[in-house]
DNA sequence: ATGTTAATCAACGGGTAGTCCGTTTCGCTA
DNA sequence: TAGCGAAACGGACTACCCGTTGATTAACAT
Protein backbone atom coordinates (compact mmCIF):
# COMPACT_ATOMS: atom_id res chain seq x y z
CA UNK A 1 0.00 0.00 0.00
CA UNK A 2 0.90 3.27 -1.22
CA UNK A 3 -1.33 5.32 -0.84
CA UNK A 4 -4.12 6.05 2.35
CA UNK A 5 -7.49 5.73 1.52
CA UNK A 6 -8.15 9.60 0.88
CA UNK A 7 -6.06 9.70 -2.11
CA UNK A 8 -3.06 11.14 -1.18
CA UNK A 9 0.24 9.40 -0.57
CA UNK A 10 1.44 7.89 2.57
CA UNK A 11 5.27 7.48 1.85
CA UNK A 12 7.65 10.43 2.72
CA UNK A 13 9.66 9.72 0.13
CA UNK A 14 6.78 10.14 -2.65
CA UNK A 15 5.67 13.26 -0.53
CA UNK A 16 8.81 14.53 -0.40
CA UNK A 17 9.57 14.45 -3.98
CA UNK A 18 5.86 15.76 -5.03
CA UNK A 19 6.20 18.75 -2.76
CA UNK A 20 10.14 19.55 -3.95
CA UNK A 21 9.03 19.01 -8.03
CA UNK A 22 6.16 21.66 -6.90
CA UNK A 23 7.85 24.45 -5.09
CA UNK A 24 10.40 24.46 -7.89
CA UNK A 25 8.11 24.77 -11.05
CA UNK A 26 6.04 27.34 -8.75
CA UNK A 27 9.69 29.49 -7.94
CA UNK A 28 10.42 28.95 -11.66
CA UNK A 29 7.36 30.33 -12.68
CA UNK A 30 7.85 33.32 -10.92
CA UNK A 31 10.58 33.57 -12.62
CA UNK A 32 10.62 33.32 -15.93
CA UNK A 33 7.68 32.28 -18.43
CA UNK A 34 6.68 29.16 -18.88
CA UNK A 35 7.41 28.32 -22.12
CA UNK A 36 10.80 28.63 -21.20
CA UNK A 37 10.88 26.24 -18.17
CA UNK A 38 12.60 22.62 -18.84
CA UNK A 39 11.89 19.25 -16.89
CA UNK A 40 15.86 19.61 -16.37
CA UNK A 41 15.48 23.07 -14.66
CA UNK A 42 12.77 21.93 -12.39
CA UNK A 43 14.62 18.74 -11.31
CA UNK A 44 17.46 20.37 -10.92
CA UNK A 45 16.14 23.18 -8.55
CA UNK A 46 13.99 20.45 -6.87
CA UNK A 47 16.87 17.97 -6.21
CA UNK A 48 15.62 15.44 -7.57
CA UNK A 49 16.56 13.20 -10.68
CA UNK A 50 14.53 13.51 -14.31
CA UNK A 51 13.85 9.76 -14.22
CA UNK A 52 12.07 10.27 -11.10
CA UNK A 53 10.06 13.51 -12.57
CA UNK A 54 8.48 11.43 -15.39
CA UNK A 55 7.88 8.34 -12.61
CA UNK A 56 5.13 10.92 -11.23
CA UNK A 57 4.61 13.20 -13.90
CA UNK A 58 3.93 13.00 -17.80
CA UNK A 59 4.99 16.57 -18.38
CA UNK A 60 5.43 20.10 -16.70
CA UNK A 61 1.70 21.17 -18.16
CA UNK A 62 0.71 17.54 -16.37
CA UNK A 63 2.37 18.91 -12.90
CA UNK A 64 0.84 22.36 -13.32
CA UNK A 65 -2.39 20.82 -13.55
CA UNK A 66 -2.59 18.95 -10.70
CA UNK A 67 -0.76 22.15 -8.67
CA UNK A 68 -3.94 24.27 -10.01
CA UNK A 69 -6.86 21.42 -8.94
CA UNK A 70 -6.55 22.75 -5.62
CA UNK A 71 -6.95 26.51 -6.27
CA UNK A 72 -9.00 26.30 -9.16
CA UNK A 73 -11.47 24.15 -7.18
CA UNK A 74 -11.64 26.73 -4.13
CA UNK A 75 -12.34 29.22 -6.58
CA UNK A 76 -15.21 27.37 -8.05
CA UNK A 77 -16.88 27.39 -4.45
CA UNK A 78 -16.88 31.06 -4.35
CA UNK A 79 -20.14 29.95 -6.44
CA UNK A 80 -21.53 27.99 -4.31
CA UNK A 81 -25.30 28.77 -2.53
CA UNK A 82 -23.92 28.76 1.15
CA UNK A 83 -21.77 32.00 0.45
CA UNK A 84 -24.91 34.16 -0.18
CA UNK A 85 -23.24 35.65 -3.21
CA UNK A 86 -26.09 35.41 -5.14
CA UNK A 87 -27.42 39.25 -5.87
CA UNK A 88 -25.42 42.34 -6.47
CA UNK A 89 -26.07 44.77 -3.62
CA UNK A 90 -28.04 48.18 -5.40
CA UNK A 91 -26.52 50.68 -2.76
CA UNK A 92 -27.13 53.41 -3.83
CA UNK A 93 -23.84 54.89 -2.06
CA UNK A 94 -21.60 53.31 -4.10
CA UNK A 95 -19.75 51.76 -1.12
CA UNK A 96 -20.82 48.93 -1.00
CA UNK A 97 -19.04 46.02 -3.46
CA UNK A 98 -21.06 43.21 -4.70
CA UNK A 99 -20.21 40.41 -2.00
CA UNK A 100 -18.76 37.80 -5.32
CA UNK A 101 -16.55 40.53 -6.74
CA UNK A 102 -14.95 41.06 -2.98
CA UNK A 103 -14.55 37.44 -2.16
CA UNK A 104 -13.21 37.06 -5.96
CA UNK A 105 -10.23 39.85 -5.24
CA UNK A 106 -10.00 38.37 -1.79
CA UNK A 107 -9.24 34.96 -2.37
CA UNK A 108 -6.63 35.89 -5.72
CA UNK A 109 -5.10 37.94 -2.85
CA UNK A 110 -4.40 35.33 -0.78
CA UNK A 111 -2.39 33.11 -3.58
CA UNK A 112 -1.31 35.76 -5.31
CA UNK A 113 1.51 33.35 -6.68
CA UNK A 114 -0.38 30.87 -8.57
CA UNK A 115 -2.86 33.75 -9.90
CA UNK A 116 -0.21 35.40 -10.85
CA UNK A 117 2.02 32.64 -12.61
CA UNK A 118 -1.14 31.40 -14.80
CA UNK A 119 -2.19 35.09 -15.70
CA UNK A 120 0.91 36.60 -16.88
CA UNK A 121 3.69 33.43 -16.86
CA UNK A 122 1.74 31.14 -18.90
CA UNK A 123 1.34 31.43 -22.52
CA UNK A 124 -0.93 28.37 -22.58
CA UNK A 125 -4.28 29.79 -22.05
CA UNK A 126 -5.85 26.54 -20.19
CA UNK A 127 -5.85 27.51 -16.88
CA UNK A 128 -7.11 31.01 -17.35
CA UNK A 129 -9.88 29.26 -19.73
CA UNK A 130 -10.36 27.49 -16.45
CA UNK A 131 -10.54 30.10 -14.20
CA UNK A 132 -12.18 32.34 -16.84
CA UNK A 133 -15.10 29.27 -17.11
CA UNK A 134 -15.59 28.83 -13.15
CA UNK A 135 -16.16 33.10 -13.48
CA UNK A 136 -18.67 32.88 -16.13
CA UNK A 137 -20.10 30.01 -14.54
CA UNK A 138 -20.85 32.31 -11.36
CA UNK A 139 -22.73 34.62 -13.34
CA UNK A 140 -24.94 32.41 -15.05
CA UNK A 141 -25.78 30.71 -11.92
CA UNK A 142 -26.89 34.21 -10.11
CA UNK A 143 -28.83 35.24 -13.33
CA UNK A 144 -31.08 31.96 -13.69
CA UNK A 145 -31.46 31.63 -10.08
CA UNK A 146 -33.01 35.51 -10.17
CA UNK A 147 -36.58 36.18 -10.32
CA UNK A 148 -37.94 35.09 -13.94
CA UNK A 149 -39.93 38.30 -14.20
CA UNK A 150 -36.18 40.22 -15.03
CA UNK A 151 -36.14 40.13 -18.14
CA UNK A 152 -32.33 40.07 -20.24
CA UNK A 153 -32.13 42.98 -22.08
CA UNK A 154 -29.15 41.19 -24.17
CA UNK A 155 -28.69 37.66 -24.99
CA UNK A 156 -27.35 35.67 -22.11
CA UNK A 157 -24.42 33.97 -24.26
CA UNK A 158 -23.11 37.47 -24.69
CA UNK A 159 -23.68 38.73 -21.25
CA UNK A 160 -22.25 36.13 -19.76
CA UNK A 161 -19.08 36.45 -21.91
CA UNK A 162 -19.03 39.90 -20.78
CA UNK A 163 -18.90 40.23 -17.45
CA UNK A 164 -16.51 37.27 -17.07
CA UNK A 165 -13.95 38.57 -19.55
CA UNK A 166 -14.63 42.21 -18.13
CA UNK A 167 -13.40 40.47 -14.90
CA UNK A 168 -10.78 38.50 -15.93
CA UNK A 169 -9.33 41.30 -18.13
CA UNK A 170 -9.11 44.10 -14.81
CA UNK A 171 -7.36 40.77 -12.36
CA UNK A 172 -4.61 40.21 -14.94
CA UNK A 173 -3.64 43.56 -15.09
CA UNK A 174 -3.80 43.98 -11.61
CA UNK A 175 -1.49 41.69 -11.26
CA UNK A 176 0.41 42.89 -14.26
CA UNK A 177 0.39 46.22 -12.27
CA UNK A 178 1.68 44.45 -8.65
CA UNK A 179 -1.90 45.12 -7.48
CA UNK A 180 -1.63 48.41 -6.43
CA UNK A 181 -5.29 48.85 -5.25
CA UNK A 182 -6.81 46.53 -2.76
CA UNK A 183 -8.60 43.80 -3.46
CA UNK A 184 -11.77 45.83 -1.72
CA UNK A 185 -11.29 49.04 -3.95
CA UNK A 186 -11.28 46.60 -6.86
CA UNK A 187 -14.46 45.12 -6.22
CA UNK A 188 -15.77 48.55 -5.49
CA UNK A 189 -14.39 49.93 -8.67
CA UNK A 190 -16.25 46.48 -10.85
CA UNK A 191 -19.07 46.66 -9.03
CA UNK A 192 -19.52 50.77 -9.84
CA UNK A 193 -19.11 50.18 -14.04
CA UNK A 194 -21.39 47.52 -13.45
CA UNK A 195 -24.00 49.10 -11.94
CA UNK A 196 -23.43 52.62 -13.92
CA UNK A 197 -22.21 51.08 -17.54
CA UNK A 198 -19.38 51.81 -18.93
CA UNK A 199 -20.28 54.85 -20.86
CA UNK A 200 -21.48 56.36 -17.19
CA UNK A 201 -18.27 55.62 -15.19
CA UNK A 202 -16.51 57.52 -18.17
CA UNK A 203 -18.82 60.23 -17.02
CA UNK A 204 -21.18 60.83 -20.04
CA UNK A 205 -24.31 61.15 -19.01
CA UNK A 206 -26.94 58.82 -20.68
CA UNK A 207 -29.43 60.94 -23.57
CA UNK B 1 18.96 46.41 -55.82
CA UNK B 2 16.70 44.15 -54.26
CA UNK B 3 14.10 46.59 -52.73
CA UNK B 4 12.24 49.23 -53.77
CA UNK B 5 12.36 52.35 -52.38
CA UNK B 6 8.91 51.79 -50.29
CA UNK B 7 10.61 48.78 -48.27
CA UNK B 8 8.88 46.11 -50.14
CA UNK B 9 11.25 43.68 -51.82
CA UNK B 10 10.49 43.49 -55.60
CA UNK B 11 13.17 40.40 -56.85
CA UNK B 12 9.92 38.32 -58.08
CA UNK B 13 12.18 35.22 -56.04
CA UNK B 14 11.49 37.17 -52.94
CA UNK B 15 8.25 37.84 -52.98
CA UNK B 16 7.08 34.54 -54.37
CA UNK B 17 9.07 32.86 -51.38
CA UNK B 18 7.35 35.18 -48.24
CA UNK B 19 4.24 34.81 -50.28
CA UNK B 20 3.75 31.14 -50.12
CA UNK B 21 5.62 30.79 -46.66
CA UNK B 22 2.76 33.36 -45.32
CA UNK B 23 0.00 31.64 -46.93
CA UNK B 24 1.67 28.22 -45.72
CA UNK B 25 1.56 29.38 -42.37
CA UNK B 26 -2.21 31.07 -42.39
CA UNK B 27 -3.59 28.03 -43.44
CA UNK B 28 -1.77 25.23 -41.58
CA UNK B 29 -2.86 27.54 -38.05
CA UNK B 30 -6.69 27.30 -39.24
CA UNK B 31 -5.91 23.55 -39.33
CA UNK B 32 -4.19 22.97 -35.46
CA UNK B 33 -2.39 25.07 -32.42
CA UNK B 34 0.26 27.29 -33.61
CA UNK B 35 2.75 25.55 -31.08
CA UNK B 36 2.49 22.37 -32.98
CA UNK B 37 3.23 23.87 -36.64
CA UNK B 38 7.11 22.93 -37.50
CA UNK B 39 9.10 24.61 -39.57
CA UNK B 40 9.51 21.98 -41.77
CA UNK B 41 5.17 21.77 -41.76
CA UNK B 42 5.75 25.39 -43.28
CA UNK B 43 8.31 25.02 -45.72
CA UNK B 44 6.80 21.70 -46.85
CA UNK B 45 3.74 23.32 -47.65
CA UNK B 46 4.97 26.07 -49.39
CA UNK B 47 7.41 24.48 -51.44
CA UNK B 48 10.08 25.97 -50.19
CA UNK B 49 13.64 25.10 -48.66
CA UNK B 50 14.22 25.04 -44.83
CA UNK B 51 17.01 27.18 -45.22
CA UNK B 52 15.45 29.43 -47.26
CA UNK B 53 13.10 29.97 -44.82
CA UNK B 54 15.80 30.86 -42.40
CA UNK B 55 17.41 33.18 -45.14
CA UNK B 56 14.07 35.58 -44.36
CA UNK B 57 12.89 35.18 -40.86
CA UNK B 58 14.05 34.07 -37.34
CA UNK B 59 11.73 31.93 -36.72
CA UNK B 60 7.60 31.19 -37.47
CA UNK B 61 6.82 33.43 -34.70
CA UNK B 62 8.74 36.56 -36.32
CA UNK B 63 6.93 35.24 -39.50
CA UNK B 64 3.42 35.27 -37.57
CA UNK B 65 4.15 39.25 -36.77
CA UNK B 66 5.09 39.97 -40.31
CA UNK B 67 1.90 38.96 -40.94
CA UNK B 68 -0.08 40.65 -38.47
CA UNK B 69 1.29 44.01 -38.84
CA UNK B 70 -0.33 44.61 -41.67
CA UNK B 71 -4.03 43.71 -40.14
CA UNK B 72 -3.02 45.38 -36.40
CA UNK B 73 -2.04 48.52 -38.11
CA UNK B 74 -5.48 48.61 -39.44
CA UNK B 75 -7.04 47.92 -36.50
CA UNK B 76 -5.49 50.78 -34.32
CA UNK B 77 -6.36 53.04 -37.46
CA UNK B 78 -10.07 53.06 -36.50
CA UNK B 79 -9.21 54.51 -34.04
CA UNK B 80 -8.07 57.55 -35.60
CA UNK B 81 -9.80 60.89 -35.72
CA UNK B 82 -10.89 60.91 -39.07
CA UNK B 83 -13.02 58.11 -37.99
CA UNK B 84 -15.21 59.99 -36.16
CA UNK B 85 -16.00 57.04 -33.89
CA UNK B 86 -15.00 59.44 -30.78
CA UNK B 87 -18.42 59.88 -29.05
CA UNK B 88 -20.84 56.99 -28.12
CA UNK B 89 -24.41 57.29 -29.34
CA UNK B 90 -26.63 57.34 -26.82
CA UNK B 91 -29.39 56.99 -28.71
CA UNK B 92 -32.81 56.31 -26.09
CA UNK B 93 -34.16 53.91 -28.74
CA UNK B 94 -31.47 51.48 -27.91
CA UNK B 95 -31.06 50.73 -31.76
CA UNK B 96 -27.88 52.39 -32.72
CA UNK B 97 -24.52 50.99 -32.13
CA UNK B 98 -21.35 52.57 -31.08
CA UNK B 99 -19.50 53.98 -34.67
CA UNK B 100 -16.46 51.94 -32.76
CA UNK B 101 -18.04 48.92 -32.13
CA UNK B 102 -19.53 48.85 -35.14
CA UNK B 103 -16.07 49.21 -37.20
CA UNK B 104 -14.24 47.24 -34.98
CA UNK B 105 -16.77 44.05 -35.55
CA UNK B 106 -16.78 44.84 -38.90
CA UNK B 107 -12.91 44.83 -39.86
CA UNK B 108 -12.74 41.43 -37.94
CA UNK B 109 -15.49 39.63 -39.70
CA UNK B 110 -13.49 41.46 -43.09
CA UNK B 111 -10.21 39.70 -41.68
CA UNK B 112 -11.90 36.60 -39.94
CA UNK B 113 -8.85 34.11 -40.37
CA UNK B 114 -6.36 36.41 -39.10
CA UNK B 115 -8.57 37.12 -36.02
CA UNK B 116 -9.53 33.61 -35.54
CA UNK B 117 -5.59 32.30 -35.68
CA UNK B 118 -4.40 34.81 -33.09
CA UNK B 119 -7.92 34.59 -30.85
CA UNK B 120 -8.31 30.46 -30.87
CA UNK B 121 -5.41 28.58 -32.43
CA UNK B 122 -1.90 30.87 -30.67
CA UNK B 123 -1.71 30.20 -27.12
CA UNK B 124 1.32 32.81 -27.03
CA UNK B 125 -0.61 36.08 -26.13
CA UNK B 126 1.40 38.39 -27.76
CA UNK B 127 -0.51 39.20 -30.78
CA UNK B 128 -3.73 39.08 -29.40
CA UNK B 129 -1.98 41.15 -26.35
CA UNK B 130 -1.32 44.11 -29.21
CA UNK B 131 -5.05 43.57 -30.10
CA UNK B 132 -5.82 44.34 -27.02
CA UNK B 133 -3.62 47.14 -26.33
CA UNK B 134 -5.25 48.84 -29.71
CA UNK B 135 -8.39 48.28 -28.42
CA UNK B 136 -7.53 49.90 -24.95
CA UNK B 137 -5.77 52.84 -26.83
CA UNK B 138 -9.09 53.76 -28.68
CA UNK B 139 -10.86 54.10 -25.64
CA UNK B 140 -7.86 55.73 -23.76
CA UNK B 141 -8.18 58.50 -26.94
CA UNK B 142 -12.09 58.53 -26.33
CA UNK B 143 -12.09 59.75 -22.85
CA UNK B 144 -9.44 62.33 -22.94
CA UNK B 145 -10.72 63.53 -26.41
CA UNK B 146 -14.16 63.95 -24.21
CA UNK B 147 -15.31 67.42 -22.49
CA UNK B 148 -12.97 68.32 -19.78
CA UNK B 149 -16.12 68.41 -17.34
CA UNK B 150 -17.29 65.04 -17.58
CA UNK B 151 -15.35 63.60 -14.78
CA UNK B 152 -14.51 59.95 -13.97
CA UNK B 153 -16.60 57.82 -11.06
CA UNK B 154 -13.90 54.83 -11.60
CA UNK B 155 -9.91 55.24 -11.93
CA UNK B 156 -8.89 55.61 -15.73
CA UNK B 157 -6.92 52.34 -15.67
CA UNK B 158 -9.37 50.09 -14.13
CA UNK B 159 -12.15 51.89 -16.63
CA UNK B 160 -9.99 51.28 -19.60
CA UNK B 161 -9.14 47.67 -18.95
CA UNK B 162 -12.63 46.83 -18.16
CA UNK B 163 -13.47 48.14 -21.23
CA UNK B 164 -11.21 46.52 -23.81
CA UNK B 165 -11.07 43.40 -22.05
CA UNK B 166 -14.91 43.07 -22.00
CA UNK B 167 -14.42 44.00 -25.62
CA UNK B 168 -11.89 41.11 -26.02
CA UNK B 169 -13.41 38.42 -24.75
CA UNK B 170 -16.85 38.84 -26.22
CA UNK B 171 -14.72 38.85 -29.20
CA UNK B 172 -13.23 35.60 -28.72
CA UNK B 173 -16.44 34.00 -27.75
CA UNK B 174 -17.39 35.69 -30.78
CA UNK B 175 -15.33 33.96 -33.33
CA UNK B 176 -15.45 30.79 -31.11
CA UNK B 177 -18.80 30.54 -31.32
CA UNK B 178 -18.57 30.41 -35.36
CA UNK B 179 -19.85 33.81 -35.39
CA UNK B 180 -23.17 32.97 -35.11
CA UNK B 181 -24.07 36.65 -34.55
CA UNK B 182 -23.86 39.63 -37.15
CA UNK B 183 -21.11 42.19 -36.47
CA UNK B 184 -24.01 44.95 -36.28
CA UNK B 185 -25.95 42.60 -33.72
CA UNK B 186 -22.82 42.08 -31.62
CA UNK B 187 -21.43 46.32 -31.76
CA UNK B 188 -24.90 46.56 -30.99
CA UNK B 189 -25.25 44.37 -27.66
CA UNK B 190 -22.01 45.84 -26.03
CA UNK B 191 -23.52 48.88 -27.07
CA UNK B 192 -26.65 48.20 -24.67
CA UNK B 193 -24.23 46.74 -21.83
CA UNK B 194 -22.28 49.52 -22.08
CA UNK B 195 -25.28 51.75 -21.82
CA UNK B 196 -27.26 50.22 -18.91
CA UNK B 197 -24.59 48.69 -17.33
CA UNK B 198 -24.29 45.01 -16.78
CA UNK B 199 -26.46 44.12 -13.58
CA UNK B 200 -29.61 46.50 -15.47
CA UNK B 201 -28.78 44.46 -18.41
CA UNK B 202 -29.04 41.04 -17.18
CA UNK B 203 -32.46 42.20 -15.78
CA UNK B 204 -32.23 43.79 -12.48
CA UNK B 205 -33.56 47.44 -11.47
CA UNK B 206 -30.92 49.63 -9.82
CA UNK B 207 -31.75 51.10 -6.32
C1' DA C 1 14.74 -7.75 9.97
C1' DT C 2 12.93 -8.19 5.52
C1' DG C 3 10.49 -7.54 1.49
C1' DT C 4 8.90 -3.77 -1.28
C1' DT C 5 9.11 0.37 -3.61
C1' DA C 6 11.01 4.76 -4.70
C1' DA C 7 14.97 7.32 -6.24
C1' DT C 8 19.39 7.44 -8.53
C1' DC C 9 22.66 7.14 -12.28
C1' DA C 10 23.99 6.70 -16.89
C1' DA C 11 22.90 6.05 -21.28
C1' DC C 12 20.10 5.78 -25.56
C1' DG C 13 17.04 6.97 -29.60
C1' DG C 14 14.17 10.32 -31.55
C1' DG C 15 13.09 14.69 -33.10
C1' DT C 16 13.49 19.67 -33.94
C1' DA C 17 16.01 23.94 -34.18
C1' DG C 18 19.39 26.61 -36.31
C1' DT C 19 23.49 26.93 -39.10
C1' DC C 20 26.64 26.28 -42.85
C1' DC C 21 28.46 25.78 -47.43
C1' DG C 22 28.91 24.27 -52.04
C1' DT C 23 25.93 24.08 -56.05
C1' DT C 24 22.23 25.34 -59.04
C1' DT C 25 18.67 28.24 -60.63
C1' DC C 26 16.65 32.43 -61.45
C1' DG C 27 15.92 37.43 -62.32
C1' DC C 28 17.53 41.89 -63.11
C1' DT C 29 20.13 44.92 -66.11
C1' DA C 30 23.39 46.46 -69.38
C1' DT D 1 20.59 38.04 -74.92
C1' DA D 2 24.52 37.51 -72.21
C1' DG D 3 26.38 37.57 -67.87
C1' DC D 4 26.59 39.01 -63.15
C1' DG D 5 24.76 38.70 -58.63
C1' DA D 6 21.37 37.24 -55.60
C1' DA D 7 18.26 33.82 -54.18
C1' DA D 8 17.00 29.11 -53.57
C1' DC D 9 18.41 24.40 -53.12
C1' DG D 10 20.37 20.19 -51.04
C1' DG D 11 22.50 18.03 -47.60
C1' DA D 12 24.91 17.71 -43.58
C1' DC D 13 26.18 19.00 -38.96
C1' DT D 14 25.84 20.49 -34.04
C1' DA D 15 23.22 21.27 -30.15
C1' DC D 16 19.49 20.69 -27.30
C1' DC D 17 15.64 18.65 -25.08
C1' DC D 18 12.51 15.01 -24.53
C1' DG D 19 11.00 10.68 -22.80
C1' DT D 20 12.48 5.93 -21.69
C1' DT D 21 15.07 2.04 -19.94
C1' DG D 22 17.71 -1.03 -16.92
C1' DA D 23 20.72 -1.85 -13.32
C1' DT D 24 21.86 -0.22 -8.74
C1' DT D 25 21.23 2.00 -4.29
C1' DA D 26 18.54 3.95 -0.59
C1' DA D 27 14.48 4.53 2.12
C1' DC D 28 10.09 3.13 3.76
C1' DA D 29 6.36 0.15 5.94
C1' DT D 30 5.13 -3.67 8.62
Amino acid sequence: MTSSRLGGPTDRRIVRTQQLVRDALLSLATEKPFSEILVRDITERANVNRSTFYAHYQDKFELMDKIAEEKLSALGKLASPEYGLSAPPFQTDFETPDPYFLALFEHLAENETFYRIILTRMQDSSLSDRMLESIREFFYLRITSAQPSQKLLVPLDILLDYASSSAMGTIRRWFEQNRIYSPHYMALQLTRISELGFYRAMGYEAG
